[in-house]
DNA sequence: ATCAAGTCTGAAACTTGTTCTAGGTTAGCG
DNA sequence: CGCTAACCTAGAACAAGTTTCAGACTTGAT
């Protein structure tokens, strides 16, 4: 990455004034996120480019990924690439936000039979962790990037931040609403799962220790549950 | 970054095959680290560098870390920049090992003096976070470069790693040697740690969140030390 | 003093992310 | 049908990390 996050000119992504006529193209089914109102031909190229760019980090992760391939692979000009992911970072982040998303309807469909809270979110999280070492060169570049991203890409990570955040919380089952505590150990775990994974893709932790990791700070869902002794256990 | 990580050429911090004759250079002290056997000029060369590295990180963060800055600065040609630190990766990392030696030092001086091991630790950690606030750059091009080191920078972001760990066991306190439990709880605490910050330095996270979080992470200390409560509260 | 080996320098070259430009294409609209 | 705005393409150009190379320098050994 060089100096990253410019301001950019208006692309397909952007919201109109409002004045009356829109995209060239004809517009269509704006079903999903709110803000882009995609072409059928731009949805089209999106998802190849989406496609190419998982395609390229399963093969070798972050660094694999060129944009110049990507562009080629996706049959796009590279300056269009660039209209849609204004960076590297970007479109591995939303490449990243694309794969969660199959994860999490995945994961409704069988959710995670333990017997609390905490058995169910360290169950849920080795899940998705079984699925990321099928790909570890993919995981490789999605997480990099994610954890690379500096303040252009906020909102992109925010949203995969968010996403994450759902699968936990769907794990826990809560009953209520959650309590700020539980918020901020949901943000703890969320912590520990994307440093426990650069510490393993990087070869400095083996997958037993992050198992345990994941375990033990898994802990603090029942620690931060309303009824579990509040404070300190010394208290 | 490129391609990053390829084989070396043998350079000043490399292990002689023991032969008999040494660096060109004089031999001097090899006092601190083990591999390096550097010459008195070499030690002031590498100074030279990560002092300039820290000075432009302090400007202006990952980005202004120009590899061609940095060698003008320090007044060395681009190629012996390379010879120390084979990656700008690498040179980010070794200016954090730098960084934390210092820390660690003053924070013997004056330790936490919190009632229980989660309070020092937090105490300690957010003594750091401060001294991080006061040069946000600086804290963004270490943390960037500590997460986004691929696996040829393992050593050296371990050697940081194992800093870590030491100024959290040394806020412990312990009397005996830490338990496999409570270093799971270290590691966790860890990831939150750089998690958390990054999180703040790309303007997700407030300083009061990251607070918030360390503080809730650290109550895995009380959780995991011999006498607490084994597993979860509810059995 | 000379030699060999390892270092340092300066500069050019190469790679890949990112930006820019000129021209061709598409689609709604009068 | 022809206009216009927005889009797309091909390709050059630029920026910064990384590599390479020839030559000068340093030092210990002969």
């Amino acid at each position: 990455m060089l100096c990253s996050a410019r301001a950019r000119l208006p692309g397909p992504l952007d919201r109109h004034h409002g004045t009356g006529h829109m995209t060239a193209e004809v517009e269509l089914k704006d079903s999903g996120a709110a803000s882009p109102p995609l072409t059928e031909r731009q949805e089209a190229r999106r998802r190849r480019i989406l496609h190419a760019s998982a395609q390229l980090a399963s093969k070798g992760g972050f660094d694999a990924v060129q944009m110049r391939e990507v562009a080629e692979s996706s049959s796009v000009a590279l300056g269009t690439l660039y209209r849609y992911f204004p960076s590297k970072v970007h479109l591995l982040v939303a490449t990243m936000q694309d794969q969660l998303q199959h994860m999490h309807t995945t994961l409704r469909k069988r959710p995670p039979a333990g017997d609390d809270a905490a058995e169910r979110v360290s169950e849920t999280l080795m899940r998705a962790f079984r699925a990321l070492q099928r790909e570890p060169h993919l995981a490789d570049a999605m997480v990099r990037a994610l954890t690379f991203a500096d303040r252009s890409v906020s909102p992109e990570v925010d949203t995969v931040s968010r996403l994450t955040t759902a699968i936990i919380l769907d794990a826990m089952g809560l009953d209520a609403e959650p309590t700020p505590q539980q918020l901020s150990a949901v943000r703890v775990i969320e912590h520990t799962w994307h440093s426990a994974l650069i510490t393993w893709l990087s070869g400095r932790a083996s997958i037993a220790q992050v198992k345990i990791d994941i375990e033990t700070v898994c802990k603090l869902i029942d620690l931060t549950s309303p009824g579990a002794a509040p404070g300190h256990p010394g208290t």
